[in-house]
DNA sequence: ATTATCTATAGATCTATAGATAATGC
DNA sequence: ATTATCTATAGATCTATAGATAATGC
């Protein structure tokens, strides 16, 4: 007890990234401040020093989350050999099914954003002109349709696929959503 | 106080009926058990003559909201009118983004599920396939390409496109989401 | 007499606060 | 001396149970 500043940044820090881990995992409501300063590997009580209420937690850790997504997409973009097909493949994958604490917020957190702040919504809203955006520039790499339009209706498939995806208990059903999906999407830059 | 079989029968469908709609607006557990008995116009202490805890209500109203998109389904597939085209725009409609007790629990409650008991993942499964059934018989009818698969992205396109249309804090962004995912879909019946 | 519902309450859990404790850093 | 964290606890809320109450239905 009693540590240096460096060692507060540290845990505010994890206390952010344990959050945005748990809540894409298990949803905002399901994820109590005790039980999360736990997994921080801290006690209930600092919590208050770092963040003003659960509920701005939950704004940060929203922004948190959907920043992930940010990150892989623009590292996605400057990579010359990216593919509109391997992004959707790496999408729509079993791995990317199974891995909430990691996967992308705008499906996994799409419900809770909705119930979130104005805030929350605002970063989930930039997230997705995002992904739009690096979408659109893989569709006309791959010389297919290419208007922003487009790559809405792309990104709509890939989260509809992988949100039910994780909802339905049958794995053959399961995997022919992801599969059926990356096909039909990638069927558009067959032509 | 004390009343009839038919008044007890009147209020487990009231509870279940109010409970599918308060999960789909609100989610399972923002949604406590003495709130909803007021909703239904009861007391607290009633509802466990009617089901045995929380998670089994929440297991039958995940099922009854389900069943309301079957209900649906079933009335449209039987209409010889129906077209996939009118009901990919009521599906992505501002009518149905804003009416979250009554829309389609396929993607209400995808994360509700996802989280939930084998039985409501169940639920979840069937109606995926039933909503498979109907696109393809409408796409079909439409003379367009009538796989399982096509017809299953074209659901994914419909659940990504109406979740993420929630989520977005800016009116403009949220219906053009609407609108390119629905002109998306209905370019597949127009080759 | 039976039973559908109500009032009251137990026990657990959740958010948040207060004060104690033990390091850091001047 | 300051401060990051801990322990302890208040107060609200949640699920669930027990016993009271007032209708129904034989």
């Amino acid at each position: 007890m009693g540590h240096s500043k460096l060692s507060k940044a540290n845990s505010h820090e994890r206390i952010l990234e344990v959050a945005s881990q748990r809540f894409r995992q298990e949803g905002v409501d399901r994820v109590g401040v005790s039980d999360l300063m736990k997994s921080a590997g801290l006690t209930q009580g600092g919590f208050y020093k770092h963040f003003p209420s659960k509920n701005a937690l939950v704004e940060e850790a929203i922004e948190r989350a959907l920043g992930d997504g940010s990150k892989i997409a623009h590292s996605i973009a400057s990579d010359p050999r990216a593919t509109l097909g391997r992004l959707v493949d790496a999408y729509l994958s079993i791995q990317h099914r199974d891995n909430l604490p990691h996967g992308c917020a705008v499906t996994a957190m799409a419900s809770d954003v909705a119930r979130s702040t104005d805030v929350a919504r605002g970063s989930y809203t930039r997230q997705v002109a995002a992904y739009v955006e690096l979408l659109q520039s893989l569709l006309e790499r791959a010389g297919a349709e290419c208007t922003e339009d487009e790559a809405l209706a792309v990104l709509s498939t890939m989260v509809g696929a992988l949100s039910m995806s994780r909802a339905v208990n049958d794995e053959k059903a399961s995997e022919r959503i992801l599969l059926a999906s990356a096909a039909s999407i990638k069927q558009r830059i067959k032509r």
